[in-house]
DNA sequence: TATTAACACTACAACGTTTTCGTGAACTTC
DNA sequence: GAAGTTCACGAAAACGTTGTAGTGTTAATA
């Protein structure tokens, strides 16, 4: 087993002092070509790759960044750890991820332990508890420490930093006019409750699509749910508010949903009622995942680019911790979604 | 901003030496309990936490594992990071995640990067690249660093660590005897070339099966593809040679396919087909992922336990790390397979 | 020949901890 | 009252690195 070598070790093994090593593997002109091109064959030779722990010491800062997300078995979530690590990758950091798990307390543990140590600064997306609870202390307390702190998807105004958000209103709006554009009139909605932002965001690009097209909003035609990760529960309920609007409703001829599994169960209700897809009722939802592309057919979807936001997001966040941003107020980019045609509409 | 305080900053403020203060905060008896009480009330008002990083230098080892996977958009790594940062969690460990990309190259800079710095140990999944090029000399020098590794799903024998894996070969004679135990006589597979470990596996687990049931083997029932990034153009192919072999075979009423989205695809003939899932065809595939929840039918599946086989991993690993195993020689675990029943069959 | 400059290198502090080894002061013990 | 013991604390080294501030030798200058 050959243990890492240090630098100490080399100068013994050399016979000079540390500080002329370090100089020569810096390059220094201080020290003679001949010392530095034997000092630097040595180090070749024997491997040597400086410790980035006693670095980072030194330095007063890590070349690491955190990503706390609620869930990395996502297909949005795992998109931005893509590009964060991408972008982290090229630029020289490390990622270090951790999981919510859709857990208040989960995130504030994490991202103790995480400021604790060798992060320089954060990537995050706030759990639904966070957001229902509206406590951002954590937060809060992270930045005041002076680690700047990127939030994306799933922000919030109260917490006062830079932010990667998707358009979701405008992706909203685009996928309803899409099903408008298509002559459908009498379109369902699919989304969650009020306190998830981004659900908020996009029924108010539904809704912003009826009256752009003057079509007359009926209240009916939304159906609200809960947004738990327990899916095995929530779709059956799902399932059969949907049948009962689509009893209730013969006339509905598009379905919008918020999410890809929202719009796998809309599939099959739509089978259920041997109704045909999108000759019947056409189908768009948010999220361009490996549900729409695999599924038959293939769904029409918003495209939130997922790995784009990772990219900006990382970007963002390695600037400030460079310093290669002048600007201290802090700064909100928007990546714009796109409609991804399939074959539902 | 208030910046971090040191042991420093607060033996200052006290009065006291620094030793004192690091005593005090570990309770140690060499301290006055006056004096301790009011140190660490201190250390609670200015909110002090350590520095990892000066206590990773002095230890000579971090808390912290990295995790090198080929794809991080993609449910089974995805599973196995979630089962990884869990135990890390549990266990005060930070988990570092990287992406190969499937690509040697960049595995190899991903390790070194890691190796440089703040890793204590390495669970990762072969690219295919890797594979395909035989050259592990990166993980052997990590290992001759003193770094343990556990090598999870994509293992390979020339590499001499702990590892778990599933049982692949059983895990597909499952599913084949699944599709036997229904009736089915001509059951096609679908995989891919042998140089991918689980493809390989996974084929010899179909043969088992009807060698088994005394079923004699059809060549032109195998299916085997190039397994790359690229599913836009291998899956056209995939699905052209699927009509072929229908055309040619109309006899086949069961298939099984090495992963989901395979089985996305024969989905997609079949249904062009007129074919009805199950009566017809009986479809199963590994991998129990969205694909196969939220198709229509829903698939029955190969569930391959990806949380499990991260969980095994970091606790192996941290065992390794804590010197937890007396055991020196390499441990295999392997995580066995388990059918999911659904409609599809 | 005495002063200075250039050169090539070394010593040392610092980053934040922990831990071993002191070291005075108060208190026992005979 | 001398010797030992306990108590409560401090000094300093160590982890690996970098950079500033020396230091000694040789060469150039006045």
């Amino acid at each position: 087993m050959k243990k890492k070598i240090t630098i100490k070790q080399l100068a013994a093994e050399l016979g000079v002092s540390v500080s002329t090593v370090s100089k020569s593997l810096h390059d220094s002109p201080e020290i003679s070509k001949e010392t530095r091109e034997k000092v630097q064959a040595f180090a070749k030779l024997y491997n040597y790759r400086p410790n980035n722990i006693a670095l980072s010491l030194k330095n007063k800062k890590t070349k690491t960044i955190g990503v706390i997300i609620p869930e990395v078995v996502h297909h949005f979530f795992a998109m931005v750890v893509k590009g964060v690590e991408q972008v982290a990758m090229e630029r020289g950091y490390n990622v270090v991820i951790s999981l919510s798990n859709e857990s208040f307390e989960k995130e504030v543990i994490n991202m103790e332990t995480f400021a604790d140590s060798l992060i320089g600064g954060f990537i995050m997306s706030l759990s639904k508890e966070t957001l229902k609870k509206q406590d951002y202390h954590h937060i809060h307390q992270t930045i005041e420490e002076g680690m700047p702190v990127v939030l994306f998807d799933r922000t919030v105004p109260e917490i006062n930093c830079d932010k990667v958000i998707v358009n979701d209103e405008q992706g909203a709006l685009l996928a309803t006019k899409h099903l408008i554009d298509q002559g459908k009139k009498n379109i369902l909605l699919i989304t969650t409750e009020d306190y998830i932002s981004v659900g908020r965001l996009r029924t108010q690009g539904y809704l912003k699509a009826l009256q752009e097209a003057n079509i007359p909003l009926n209240n009916g035609l939304i159906i609200k749910t809960e947004d738990t990760n327990r899916s095995d529960i929530i779709l059956p309920l799902l399932e059969n508010e949907l049948r009962t609007a689509l009893k209730q409703n013969p006339e509905i001829d598009g379905i919008f949903t918020v999410n890809e599994i929202y719009a796998a169960a809309a599939m099959r209700v739509i089978r259920e009622f041997n109704l045909n897809i999108p000759n019947d009722i056409s189908l768009v939802c948010f999220t361009d995942g490996v549900i729409s592309k695999y599924a038959t057919p293939p769904l029409s979807t918003v495209n939130q680019h997922g790995t784009q936001i990772g990219i900006e997001a990382a970007n963002l966040l390695i600037d400030r911790l460079e310093n290669k941003i002048e600007q201290p107020k802090p700064i909100t980019k928007v990546v714009a979604c796109e409609i991804v045609r399939r074959d539902s509409t």
